[in-house]
DNA sequence: ATATTTTCCGTTCACGCGCACGAATATTAA
DNA sequence: TTAATATTCGTGCGCGTGAACGGAAAATAT
């Protein structure tokens, strides 16, 4: 401990070397108006000669405003448990930022149904926040309400699905199709001369996910040089989650129909209902691919029923995509526009270094 | 924008209902004596009961007093280029830090002469810090300064390193025999029916390295169970990198040794060595696995020289001891003991996203 | 000219805490 | 008992900023 050296110049520092009071400063900084064109200009060039930077601590204690930042996504279910961890990464962040007056307000949706999805919006922007993190499923309702956001003055940014060309300040997700061009190398690598490769498309039909497509597209993208070196085929199913027989039924189709299977890509979360089928049919070497850390996955990547995993720290994106608003909205810093999160490949062995704590 | 409605009780909710003045509470709270036994059960029993959390930032702006942590790690150089990267992580913690009068020292050393490691750790003390982040390289070297730091009080925490059983902080690294088991799954995965393989130990004899030790150990116990039923041998070999025709003298007479040679597993940063003699030998369908992130072995790692690379993010590592020290110090707060950074595997496709900003 | 409004600006308190100073009380010495 | 000292405690100022309040100066109205 020792005593403090380096002094920051404050308002009180500017107020003096311009020859005013400190609330005439503190008006001119916060643009509140009343006080005069040339006393303005004359501060703000003090200002900007002695590199004035506010105190964020005292700005925080004085300050007696709350900041609301909204975080919307869809609510995790069975089908997609995958929404359930970014929920650690909002306490954490919401618990770091109460000390300086923000709160945190989670939301969720029905992600299946678009009018949820309206709702919840609508909602959101009753509150008038100041900051929204937003995962888009919807784009057409989205747009919407980034207009209101927009006018309102509102910032946000996205979250695992991007919007390009709106006045976002960020986007924090992964780069789709890179992904699946990591999945297609490691099949690359696992997988040797003869290859079947079946690749297993399941959603909720009523939704176009433009993410699976694109990581179906980078899959496909890796292959296309390499195709004619090796003996290579490709398949792909699409199964509607919605039916209960599913995906049981074109699974066992598909293994009848394509003969040997070596490789399985799974461009979503639901790896895990193909790595039951793999058990409960005792099938062996199959090199598996899919998607995040959901409990039911890592119970299939330990097993050995799914070979890896490709993840994105979704309880990392939502804190960084938090603290983004938070720089933007009280920092007043400027906010790095697209932020890929790594595209993290998990086998057994890492896995529990991946895993969330609590 | 609303209103504040959670009102944090602060010293002088708690002076008011134990009767006594914000003086005393303060007194009470800081262990700075001057009151009585009695006074002093009275107010801890009202500061439990309301569960008091000092307010971090009225803290940091009251007090006109600097927490100094120093960062204490090898000074990076040709051979060891590694320690380049978590001085990204200083800066950050240390920007962030700096509100709240923290002031994050760098210290390096070199790793290959303990003498240097000694007078750094000497001058760390004389400045009398109140953290400590080190790399214990040497060990009897730094338990000397262990001891110093328990009867200071001065905490610190291992990075990279870890020495166990002694009053540390934390642990911020790897599980080194684990990323070692990782490196085995890669390599089992990716080479098929006959797999030579070649672990190639490069280091500075003066040295003895623990780590390389451990990742070794688990790259051999993965292959242990396996070993029958595959057709698999494994040599290994060691290399002095104090020797200027090293490591392509000894490359050379093991693949005359071994005739066809299908993985090589290097346990640190230095695969790029290798990588170089690959490509200059124009050697193909070698499946290589190193460590760390080094511009060298990113390089290879897009040449294809390199197939994986196993990664700590040591930049994050460095952001992490730091702000661990912070909790400790400034907010009170425990500290995880051990925090194993995860186990990243990287290709090509992936690499772009792990790659440092700036 | 004086009265009234508008524009502009300075002062002051508050946020929660650290810390210095001095006052009150208790203890011991004379 | 009174004076001297030791122990314990209360008060007030400052950290850098927000924000309310009110006062001075300038502009406009009467």
């Amino acid at each position: 401990m020792k005593n403090k050296r380096l002094i920051n110049i404050g308002v009180k520092d500017i107020a003096a070397k311009s020859g005013v009071s400190r609330g005439t400063v503190d008006r001119v900084l916060n643009n509140r108006g009343e006080v005069k064109a040339e006393t303005h200009k004359k501060v703000m060039a003090i200002v900007e000669e002695l590199g004035y930077k506010p105190n964020v601590l005292a700005k925080s204690l004085a300050s007696k405003k709350t900041t609301q930042i909204a975080f919307v996504i869809p609510q995790p279910n069975d089908n997609n448990p995958y929404w359930e961890e970014p929920k650690i990464g909002i306490r954490r962040a919401a618990e770091e930022l109460i000390k300086f007056n923000v709160e945190v307000i989670y939301e969720h949706f029905d992600a299946s149904n678009e009018e949820s999805f309206r709702e919840v919006l609508k909602k959101v922007c009753d509150n008038n926040p100041n900051g929204v993190v937003l995962n888009p499923v919807f784009k057409s309702a989205s747009m919407h309400f980034i207009n209101i956001f927009n006018e309102r003055n509102i910032s946000y940014v996205f979250i695992d699905i991007n919007i390009k060309g709106v006045g976002k300040l960020g986007y924090f997700g992964q780069d789709a199709e890179q992904s699946g061009m990591v999945a297609a190398r490691l099949m690359d690598l696992s997988v040797f001369n003869k290859l079947n490769i079946l690749i297993v498309k399941q959603s909720n039909k009523k939704v176009f996910s433009h993410h699976i497509e694109s990581r179906v597209a980078g899959f496909l993208r890796y292959f296309e040089t390499k195709v004619k070196k090796r003996n290579i085929s490709i398949n792909t199913i699409e199964i509607d989650l919605q039916n209960n027989d599913e995906p049981k039924y074109s699974l066992l189709k598909a293994f009848k129909d394509n003969g040997q299977i070596d490789g399985i890509f799974v461009p979503n979360s639901r790896v895990f209902k193909v790595a039951d089928f793999i058990q409960s049919n005792s099938k062996k070497d199959i090199i598996t691919i899919g998607y995040d850390l959901v409990k039911q996955n890592i119970f299939h990547l330990e097993q050995g029923n799914i070979t890896f995993l490709l993840s994105q720290k979704p309880e990392e994106q939502a804190y960084n995509s938090i603290m983004a608003l938070f720089d933007n909205l009280i920092i007043k810093k400027e906010v790095i526009k697209t932020t890929f999160s790594p595209i993290d490949v998990i086998v057994k062995e890492n896995i529990d270094y991946y895993k969330k704590l609590k």
